[in-house]
DNA sequence: CGTCAATTGAGACACAGTCTCGACAAGCGG
DNA sequence: CCGCTTGTCGAGACTGTGTCTCAATTGACG
């Protein structure tokens, strides 16, 4: 859209230019990786991605996914979460802002959420105890629309 | 919940008679698994508690100490927080009321912060993008008052 | 095209947490 | 106080996630 480093909207080419301009080679399980990610809707873990690599008959060892995993973590293109019942999991980020992460506990899909004044909240509380904020992690977990409708019955 | 007694302090006594109450056999195991609990400051994880278990020469299986956690967190006793590198722990919850725990990064340290309006803004969130909150984790990680002092040297 | 370091896959490893199972003992009724 | 019942115990096998090592490969750059 804008200037070509603001838009973080989720393509290969835009990924993998961020992968290399981070200083990392482009390799062909790099870009495997990036794909089944980009193909994965909502939150997914390693094994997810480990069973999408082996579906799609891919030779990409597990340590590399995980490797990738945190670069790709680091670059904040994803986001590790934990869901209510302890695992791991990632999602996609689609903007490079400060923002959390709506999980649906049905369908894992996700949504991204602003900020919305939470911050501010944050650090003042934080401040009330005498803390130092450095970080701050909020999950909010629900039911997306779409399985709202499905779940009647349930 | 009910009379006044179920006050919240952590006493050995008052924590053993929650389990009590819940249904739970008190043995040897538990009460020495609430004590290990007690003594400890600030957040710990399982291994935590089998190495003090051990230092103390206590018989206590590590499955144990895992079902006792489990037991606890469902009685709201402690709560199972996750740590910014992903690690799990535990840390003891003073009031039964909607709460979230503030970290320090440096000695584990933790206390309770009130949700402070969190909650509706959360909810609003939610809603906002069509979600039907069921749950939501915040967690705040930070430099607690008496490390910041010793820190300055650091 | 050649060099060289980053990266790879495989598999060993470390570790958290779960499960199973026979032994044991808490709590209760007698 | 004494047995019974059944929840709980400890030990260790097991599972699954994530890390590490290492020799072989390969991307990037000249």
């Amino acid at each position: 859209m804008q200037s070509p480093e603001a838009d973080q909207s989720h393509s290969r080419a835009t990924l993998t230019l961020a992968v290399s301009r981070a200083g990392f080679r482009i390799t062909d399980a790099r870009r495997a990786i990036i794909d089944l990610i980009l193909t994965r809707d909502g939150a997914f873990d390693s094994s997810d991605l480990i069973a999408d690599a082996r579906r799609r008959k891919l030779v990409v060892g597990r340590a590399t996914i995980f490797r990738m995993l945190d670069v790709l973590a680091d670059l904040g293109a994803i986001e590790r979460i934990d869901l209510p019942n302890g695992a791991h999991s990632y999602v996609r980020c689609l903007g490079s802002r400060h923002h959390h992460h709506l999980v649906c506990t049905n369908c894992q899909r996700s949504s991204d959420v602003e900020d919305g004044g939470i911050a501010d909240l944050v650090v003042a509380m934080a401040q009330s105890a005498g803390y130092v904020l450095e970080h701050h992690r909020l999950e909010l977990f629900g039911i997306c629309p779409s399985c709202q409708g499905r779940s009647r019955d349930k």
